[in-house]
DNA sequence: CTTCAGTGGATTGTCGACAATTCGACCTTG
DNA sequence: CAAGGTCGAATTGTCGACAATCCACTGAAG
C-alpha cells in the first residue's frame, strides 16, 4: 500500500516545515510562480496547499492580493495559549473519562522512557519538543471528540511548533514540565478529570510564560 | 467599490446554504463535474470551495475518492456541542472583560428588540434563529480572540446551523433561551466573567438537550 | 512639493484538457 | 456457484494558458 500523498500534500509538509522552521520569514509575501518554481510543481496543488496553511493559520490571504506569511506576536502568542489553555484543558478532562486502562498504562510507559531519554540528553531541546508533543498528542487523541482533536491537531498544532521553534526554547523548563506531565497523567489515571484540566491548564500557563520572555527578549518591537 | 467576492465565494455560499438546508442530503456523494455544471463554472474555483467546506465540517474527502456530505449523528451533535460549550463559554467570560461599555448596551438594546419582535411573532422559528444567532455572534466578537473568533464563526458555525435547521427547531424554548440570554448579558454587564461562563455553558447544554430529543425522534436509525 | 489620475507590469483567479488513480462490471477459474 | 483477477469507464489530481484584478511607477495638475 502506497502512502496515501498527493503532490499537493508533499508540497504542503514542504512548505509547513519551511515556514515553521522560519526559512521563509514570517510576514514575507508568498508568491504562487515563485514557489511553484520553486518546488516545481503546477500552481493548482500549489494553491491546494495554501489554501490548508492557511487553515493552520500559517500564511494569511486577501483575495486578488496574495498571501503573506504569519507575523509572530506578543498579542498572537498570548491569543493562541489562551485557547490551548481551555482546549487542552478540556481534552485532558475528557480523556480522564474515555481512556481505558491499557492507554493509560501506554502513557505511563511513554513517560517514563521520555524521562530516561531526558537524563542522557540533558537539555537537549528536540527531544523535549518531540517528547512533549507527543504526551501532548496523546492526551487530545484520547478525548475521543473529532472537532477537538482536528482543532487541536491538525489547526492549531503548527502555529504552537512556529512560536516554539522561532523563539528556540531552552531546557530550564524540561524537568519541570515532565513533572507537571507526570502530574496531568497521574490524576487521568485516578479519573479524576476536573484535577486533570486544572493541571493541563497550569501546564500550558507556564509554558506561555516561559515563551513570552523570550519573545520579550527576541522582538524588540 | 465592489463587493470583494470572487466566484469560487460565491459558489461556496451556494452550496454551504444547500449542504446547511439538506437541498444535497447527507451522507450523499459530490460530483465535482456535476457540480460544476449545476453553477456553470470550472472545477478549479469549485475545488477551492470545497476545500472550504471540508474546513467547515460540512464535507468529508478522501484523497483519489471524492467527497461526501457528512452525516448527522447524535455522537457528532453531543461532541459539536460539548466543544460549543467550552468554546462559547470561554467567549463569555473573556466578553465579561473586553466589552465596552458601550457595546454592552448595544446589546442590551439588541435583546429588547429581539424580545418585541418575538411577541409579534410568536413561535416564528426563523426570526429566534436569527436573533439567537446574532447574540452568540456578537458575545464571541467580543472575545477579541482571534483564533477562537475563527473557530467558532468560521468553522463550527455553518454544522451547528447545519443540526438546528434539518431539525427543525421549534418554539417551545424560544422564550427561555431569550431569558438565558438576558441572564448572561446581565453577567457580562457586572463585568462577572466566571458567572457568564457558567450561564452560556448551561445555555448551550439545554440547547443541546432540545435538539438531542429531536433527534432522536427524527432519525430513528 | 504634494496629490491624484493614468498606465504598465505582475500576480491572482479561472478555464479547458491531459494524466493518474479509483471504483465497478465482467470474465475467468477453482 | 463463489472468489479472484482483469479490463474499462468515470472521477480526481495536475498542467499550461488566458482573463481579470491589483500594485507601483510615472506623469501632470493644483
Amino acid at each position: 500500500m502506497h502512502e496515501p500523498i498527493t503532490a499537493a500534500d508533499r508540497v504542503l509538509i514542504e512548505i509547513q516545515r519551511a515556514i515553521v522552521e522560519g526559512e521563509i520569514a514570517p510576514g514575507s509575501k508568498i508568491s504562487e510562480p515563485e514557489l511553484a518554481r520553486r518546488f516545481d510543481l503546477s500552481r493548482a496543488p500549489l494553491r491546494e496547499a495554501l489554501a490548508r496553511l492557511e487553515r493552520c493559520h500559517l500564511i494569511e490571504r486577501i483575495p486578488n492580493a496574495g498571501a503573506r506569511v504569519v507575523k509572530l506576536s506578543q498579542a498572537g502568542l498570548i491569543s493562541l495559549y489562551q485557547l490551548r489553555e481551555t482546549l487542552e484543558g478540556m481534552a485532558a478532562r475528557l480523556a480522564a473519562t474515555e481512556l481505558t486502562d491499557s492507554e493509560i498504562a501506554q502513557l505511563q510507559q511513554l513517560l517514563d522512557q521520555h524521562l530516561s531519554t531526558q537524563r542522557v540528553r540533558e537539555g537537549e531541546s528536540y527531544y523535549q519538543e518531540a517528547g512533549d508533543v507527543d504526551f501532548h498528542y496523546r492526551i487530545i487523541q484520547g478525548c475521543k471528540n473529532p472537532y477537538l482533536i482536528n482543532i487541536l491537531c491538525d489547526e492549531l498544532y503548527h502555529v504552537v511548533r512556529m512560536y516554539r521553534v522561532q523563539l528556540g526554547m531552552a531546557g530550564p523548563r524540561v524537568s519541570r514540565a515532565f513533572d507537571e506531565h507526570k502530574a496531568i497523567l497521574n490524576a487521568i489515571a485516578n479519573r479524576d478529570g476536573e484535577l486533570a484540566e486544572l493541571l493541563m491548564r497550569r501546564h500550558i500557563s507556564a509554558s506561555r510564560r516561559n515563551i513570552e520572555q523570550h519573545l520579550q527578549q527576541g522582538t524588540t518591537k
